[in-house]
RNA sequence: GCGGCCAUAGCUCAGUUGGUUAGAGCACUAGAUUGUGAUUCUAGGGGUCGCGGGUUCGAAUCCCGUUGGCCGCCCCA
């Protein structure tokens, strides 16, 4: 039987799945609408070296790529930010700021899979341009708490973890490291909650042993989990940036409480996101009971538009997958239903009265309801039968002895109740009765 | 890239120490029911038992390989 599979790790949306995806997207959008964001799109297969560019030649390994006929070396997109930037950057100077822009869009990696996790996926992605300050990461992480929160979600479910690469940069600075194990201590931290110790090891093959005081000051600034602690852990170091950094922190903080999202984000410096390009701000969202892996990631990075040789453009942005999402809704029991996509259904006494039904059905269509009939003869117990399975509101009966009346007789489905009508005012019926809902 | 478990109908699963033509429920199609709905009864379609090889008189069953799936490690943009 099965000559042909799909390939690993790819999807096939039967219509039930297609229909709780669909659901997924549309509360998606219309939250990021309502934010003021505006969707785009973009091309699924990118040149290679896009990626090579932001992430270093490693990141092949994870990718989807070929060279195609022309000899040209591509990848399909294993994300949107290198595409989102330059799109942004080959027009920045006409793009009326702050550009507030989002997609939803399919990626591919080429991963081994796991629980929440294939070789295709979808992700929003929201992405702020041209706004340094706070608040942009306002924006974002106020949306994000919606797009999850729109489907009744809500802080018993999630959180969102807030962190800062920029103060940890300060604050390691201060303890008199360079840029270079800056960065290795921040990879360090990112791995501390998994690994535990065993996190510096690779700091330590590269750098030499560890300074205690220095660990013990990283593991309690890690530890942080409020704006009282981090302030206290930075009061006895100097310096103007700290100062306005914390300034930031304050109201980054005090707008997301304005909002009523108090409850949602969590002050964490546990976090610092893995790969390198983050410059700022970055946040995380989890599932409160912590089965999951991490259902959205963002945070800000000024540098990449820039990098990717365009001018400099500020920039925050984050991405959610669609698979750890539906995984959480499926756990708190928030998966939509089904959604039937019938209104009217006709039934039909035979081919005599085909021919009439079939004017009502076409204009009927034509003025915007969802209509279906039997395809060929059926009993009529049979087709109430069906009506009823599809969902349908009324039932629209053509039969034998109405047409010779000149009439068609309404089934409403719901409480099986009958009236006729003339059949020049069928339409003028259906119409009153959806627009009413009563009767 | 590494490890554990698994693979029988569209789905969930039975299938005895290896033994005749591989079963059930659900789902699907049709009939009972030629003008009125979820019940009931009956019938039907659908499987080269993931694929390939080996052992055997005989393999869904035992052995090897392979592909795929689930879960974990690495990674996670």
């Amino acid at each position: 039987m099965a000559q042909f599979q799909s390939l690993p790790g790819f999807r096939e949306f039967y219509p039930d799945a297609l229909a709780r995806r669909n659901h997924i997207f549309r509360l998606w959008r219309q939250t990021a609408n309502t934010f003021g964001f505006q969707e785009y799109d973009a091309p699924v297969l990118e040149p290679l070296e896009l990626y090579k560019t932001k992430s270093g030649d490693e990141i092949e390994a994870q990718l989807f790529s070929f060279t195609d006929k022309g000899g040209r070396e591509v990848a399909l997109r294993p994300e949107m930010t290198p595409t989102v930037c330059r799109l942004v950057g080959e027009k920045a100077n006409s793009l009326k700021r702050p550009i507030k822009w989002f997609s939803i869009a399919e990626f591919y990696r080429y991963e081994r899979m796991q629980k929440g996790r294939g070789r295709c996926f979808f992700q929003l992605n929201a992405d702020i341009f041209g706004e340094p300050g706070v608040e942009a990461e306002t924006e974002l992480i106020a949306m994000l708490v919606q797009c999850f929160a729109g489907f009744g979600l809500t802080a018993e479910d999630f959180y969102v973890r807030l962190s800062d690469r920029n103060l940890w940069f300060y604050y390691l600075e201060a303890l008199g490291l360079d840029e270079v194990r800056v960065r290795g201590m921040l990879s360090a931290v990112d791995r501390f909650e998994k690994l535990g110790d065993d996190a510096f090891k690779d700091y330590v093959t590269q750098f030499g042993a560890l300074d205690e005081g220095v660990k013990a000051k990283v593991l309690a600034f890690l530890q942080i989990k409020s704006l009282a602690a981090l302030e206290t852990a930075v009061s006895g170091i100097p310096g103007d940036k700290l100062t306005a950094r914390l300034a930031d922190w304050r109201k980054l903080l005090g707008n997301l409480a304005a909002m009523g999202l108090g409850g949602f984000v969590e002050v964490d410096f546990g976090v610092v996101r893995g790969l390198a390009y983050y410059t700022g701000f970055v946040f995380e969202a989890f599932d409160r009971k912590g089965e999951l892996r991490a259902l959205a990631g963002g945070g800000r990075y000024d540098s990449l538009v820039g990098k990717l040789g365009y001018g400099e453009m500020p920039a925050v942005g984050f991405g959610v997958g669609d698979m750890t999402f539906a995984l959480l809704l499926e756990q708190r029991g928030l998966t939509p239903a089904f959604v039937p996509t019938t209104d009217i259904y006709v039934v039909i006494g035979g081919e005599a009265e085909r021919a009439a039904a079939f004017g009502d059905i076409f204009a009927l269509r034509a003025a915007g309801f969802r209509v279906d009939y039997p395809l060929k003869d059926l009993a009529f117990g049979k087709q109430f039968k069906v009506a009823a399975e599809s969902g349908a509101k009324l039932a629209l009966i053509y039969g034998g002895d109405e047409l010779a009346k000149g009439v068609v007789k309404i089934r409403v489905l719901g409480d099986r109740s009958e009236h006729e009508v003339p059949r020049d005012q069928v339409a003028a019926a259906v119409r009153d009765f959806f627009s009413g809902g009563a009767e």
